[in-house]
DNA sequence: TAATTAATTTAGAATTGTTCTAAAAGGAGG
DNA sequence: CCTCCTTTTAGAACAATTCTAAATTAATTA
């Protein structure tokens, strides 16, 4: 555990938002102002394979890095653009069910738009 | 409609994979040599904003495209490496009650061993 | 058919996100 | 204080995609 990690676990974990490995960059940047980006990168590695963290393929943009390794879906909403974790209890056990195979992980990225938003559209 | 939007048309209908942007500039080239990279990719955004089909964002490597607009999950083999179409009636509608939001879209990746590898690694 | 306009294609440069590489720095054990 | 091993660093390299500007094609009107 060197101070590089700390840092960056750190902010992994400040906040519920799922960051870019830039965003992670300039944020762990700023008490570690040496910081190289392939550090940041060597060590997301490190904890995605560590099962810490997990990696969200962000489609267009850049990944980003998820705080948690237990697989869940994520509500992006196209009105307030939030990023919302979905948890669906057994969702594994059933999709395995379903297509008669083997489930190690999934990912789920919902488009839409969340409760919050849908309330104000409809008010 | 173009004989080139034709040709990509084609290449992507031909079988059911999921081919990335190079594998169908590579493959339209057959039929039409002189067609350019930046012409596979003008199509690509064409016919899917023009819904048609669909970007699965590859995780690591390439994009992919997929022949077919509506909304399914992908099963990513880690024994044989194939991906196969799920289906999974209502999955819109049954998500939809079970977060409170409106979906539009989602994206599934599953990553497991398929139906096939699972009896034959089991025999 | 000729001229005019708009849309599409082309080749290649540019950009972006990520990975690789080689050298330097850091830490643990003898 | 050496030696070995791991991690970090800076920047080059790479891969996928987007952008750009010129050329081509298609469609429209005269």
């Amino acid at each position: 555990m060197t101070k590089q990690r700390a840092a960056i676990l750190e902010v992994l974990r400040s906040d519920k938002r799922h960051h870019t490995a830039e965003e992670i960059f300039e944020l762990a940047r700023e008490k570690l102002p040496g910081i190289s980006k392939a550090t940041v990168y060597n060590n997301l590695h490190a904890l995605e394979a560590e099962e810490i963290i997990r990696k969200i393929s962000g489609d267009g943009g850049p990944d980003r890095y998820d705080n948690s390794f237990i697989p869940h879906g994520h509500l992006i909403c196209n009105v307030c653009g939030g990023v919302f974790d979905i948890d669906i209890p057994g969702f594994t056990e059933a999709l395995s069910d379903c297509i008669n195979s083997t489930v190690d992980s999934y990912e789920l990225k919902v488009r839409g738009c969340c409760a919050v938003c849908k309330t104000s559209v409809c008010e």
